[in-house]
This record gives structure tokens, C-alpha cells and sequence, in this order.
DNA sequence: ACGTCAGTCTAACAAACGATAGGTTGACGG
DNA sequence: CCGTCAACCTATCGTTTGTTAGACTGACGT
């Protein structure tokens, strides 16, 4: 059973050890899909490391408990999409086409590929001890999206928080319901729901 | 361990039993607890069988397996939020208002008591045999907002199926980060939603 | 008074779970 | 060539999981 065991490095950078770390992302790729697919409880280590080609006890040498590469999961996926909105909005001139922007960049990194973005979950009670790590990492993607809305002229009777929950909210639906087909992409969806709030502006007048 | 044991049926209601039938919403109500706080795997047959007071055995007169139960606890919930809402609208004159109406019934729904509903829900393929039923349940539910929206008079760039998904959307993230504060209330976040999408109307021109 | 039967408990099953301890491998520096 | 150590495997632990078979209990109709 020639597992491919023991190290394989080839030409290898020295110093430090990146074949660990190569590890470590496969890893985290893996058990982003299960953790999106079957929630935390659904995916079991031996499933994480078998789609990882490990043996499930391989596993406790990168990560200490299934709680931590959680963790691990969640965080990097958060700070996947946010990179991927600090890079879609770079030069990007005007408050809409800004929030636009990032909204693509959301749904599309939160949508495309495998499936790989856990934002979405529920945290359950057997997490409640990593809560507050997992918070703040939501936290910071929201607040650079509160950046984001901030310019925007809203009408007085909007609050911009609840605003931001909206969007969100809207954006973060899609991983429920979307299907990639031939006749809408990721894209598209962000460009709806941004496209629906651009008539929330001042000058306008609510329906009645 | 004088637990309850056999019936205790007092004064009883002859001919069909209705013992049984209130066991089962009893079950029905604990296990919408459960599920919705730690999802389908995360709840155990022994958390929700204790909660009803019954030992883990006791379940399997009720409901012939753990899968069936949750589409019974689903099934329940989504019939409970679209009598709701159609309580809501009752009456209601105006596309806006009965809009509204739903979306603050849906919301309250959701949101107050014991959390009880699990319409967020991305099912694990463990539910892949039962998905079919699901999916339709909760179809039942979207059309009823389709009925509501269509008579909308939205801009001719409006999705009216996309229009639907974002407006659930929204509402459904509340269950994520809503919790019960003295100044906000389930009502005052389906309120803000659709004040939000008054300004999709007609008349208004989107911001650029 | 008696049999029936709904409803619950008891006790157990095999399977899967997260986790651990210790052995094995092979690339590396000296 | 040898010792080291990262990386992985093996085997196993105790627990919990969903589920089942069968015994029990007590209210009911007759």
C-alpha cells in the first residue's frame, strides 16, 4: 500500500518548512468544503483527512482539535473574501461602484469553485468556546463593508448598520439557493442585489 | 424513578386518541429547538427525546427515524410561518402594506419564542433521500411571497424571482445575528428590510 | 373482571465519533 | 554514514451515535 508517506519535499526552499504549510492549505481546502457542506458537526476528521489523503490521526499534527481547524477554516476563508474585496474596489472611483465591486467580489469568491465559505453558519453550542475568535474574524469583513456604505447618501430614515446586515444578508442567501447554470453567474446575482439598493438614495420617495 | 410512564390521558377526548397527537407537537417543538441551535447531525435523538421528557426509545413510536423527524419539525415550521403570514395579510389593502405585513409576520415568526424555526437551513446530504420534500415545503412558502410581490410595481430591471430571494434573504439573516435588545424588535427589522425596498419603485431612478 | 393496545422504558447493538500514543519513513545537515 | 526530526501511519481508547427488540404499565371497551 504505497501511501505516499514520510516527507516529500524535491527541491525545496530552505530554512524554514513549506512543505507543512502546503499541508496546512490543503487542509484547510478540504475541510472547507465539508465544514460548508455538512456544517461542523456533519463533517468528521476521518472524512477531512481522507479527502485530504491522510489517515484521520495525521491530522492532530497540524491541528490540535477539530475546533481549531475550524477555526483555521473559518478564518481564512474570511479573510479570503475580504482580500478579495480590498482587491476588487482598489481604484475603483465612486460610492456604488465601490459597494458594487465588493459585492461581486463577495458572491463570487463565496460562490465559485467548491463551495469552500462557511460565512453562513449558525455557530452551534459545541463551538461556543472559539466563539468570540470566530466573531472577530466576522467582524472585520463587516466593518470593511461598513467602510464601504458609509458614503453612500441614503435617505435619513435608513440605518446604515441594519443596511449592512441587508446587504449581507442578500449576498449570503445565494450559497442557499444558487446553482451555477448557464444563464447567471455569481456576478450577476451581486450585480442584482446592488442594483436593487441603488434606489435606496436621497433624493428619492418611497413606495407607499 | 417514578417518571410518567403509560398514558395519562385525564378526561379524554373518545374515539381517536389525542394523546399521541400532543406528544407529537410536544416532540415537534423540542426538536425545532435543537435542530435549529446545532443543526441536523449536531442534535442527538438522546438531547431531543430528554428535553420532551422521554428516554431516546420512546421517540421511535412517533417518528420512524431521525431523518423523518426532521422533515416533520421542518414541515411544521414552515406551515406555522406561512399561517402566519397569511393571518398577516388578512384584510390588508395596498401591494406594500401586505408585503409588509408578511415580512413582519415571517419575522416574528422566525425570530421570537424559542427560536424554533430552521428555514436557513443548508441541508447535509445526510437529508439527500428526504431533500425532495423539503425543497417542496419551503417552495409552498415562496410562492406565497411570489403572490405578494407580483403585484409590485418595481422598474422594468427588477428580477421579480431574484426580487423574491433577496427580499427572504434579508429577512431569514436575522436568525443569524439578531438578538432579543430592548430597542429593536423583530417587527422594527422586517419594517427596516422592506422600508428599504419601498425605494424600489416605479417612479425612481437608481443611483449611479 | 379481563383482554387489548397505546405509550413508555430498558437494555443492548454495531457503527462512527474525536482523540492519543507510539511506531515508521525518508529527506536532510553534518 | 549517521543522527535528527518533520510528517505520516497504525492501532486503539472511551464515548456517543441512531436504532431495535422486548418488557412493562395503565386506561380503556366490553
Amino acid at each position: 500500500m504505497a501511501r505516499s508517506t514520510g516527507r516529500m519535499r524535491k527541491d525545496s526552499e530552505r530554512g524554514s518548512d513549506a512543505g507543512a504549510a502546503e499541508r496546512r492549505k490543503q487542509i484547510l481546502t478540504e475541510a472547507g468544503k465539508l465544514f460548508a457542506a455538512r456544517g461542523f458537526e456533519g463533517a468528521s476528521m476521518r472524512e477531512i483527512a481522507a479527502a485530504t489523503g491522510l489517515l484521520s490521526g495525521s491530522l492532530y499534527y497540524h491541528f490540535a482539535s477539530k475546533e481549531e481547524l475550524f477555526v483555521a477554516v473559518y478564518d481564512a476563508n474570511i479573510r479570503m473574501v475580504s482580500e478579495a474585496v480590498r482587491r476588487a474596489i482598489e481604484g475603483v472611483e465612486g460610492a456604488w461602484a465601490r459597494l458594487e465591486a465588493a459585492a461581486i467580489a463577495h458572491c463570487e469568491t463565496l460562490l465559485t469553485g467548491d463551495r469552500t465559505a462557511v460565512l453562513d453558519v449558525k455557530f452551534p453550542p459545541s463551538l461556543l468556546g472559539v466563539r468570540p475568535r470566530l466573531i472577530q474574524s466576522r467582524d472585520e469583513h463587516d466593518r470593511l463593508f461598513d467602510s464601504l456604505i458609509e458614503p453612500l447618501e441614503l435617505p435619513d430614515d435608513i440605518n446604515r448598520n441594519l443596511f449592512r446586515l441587508h446587504v449581507l444578508g442578500a449576498l449570503n442567501s445565494a450559497v442557499i439557493w444558487y446553482r451555477p447554470s448557464s444563464h447567471m453567474s455569481p456576478a450577476d446575482v451581486a450585480r442584482h442585489v446592488i442594483g436593487v439598493l441603488r434606489y435606496v438614495r436621497k433624493g428619492n420617495t418611497p413606495a407607499t
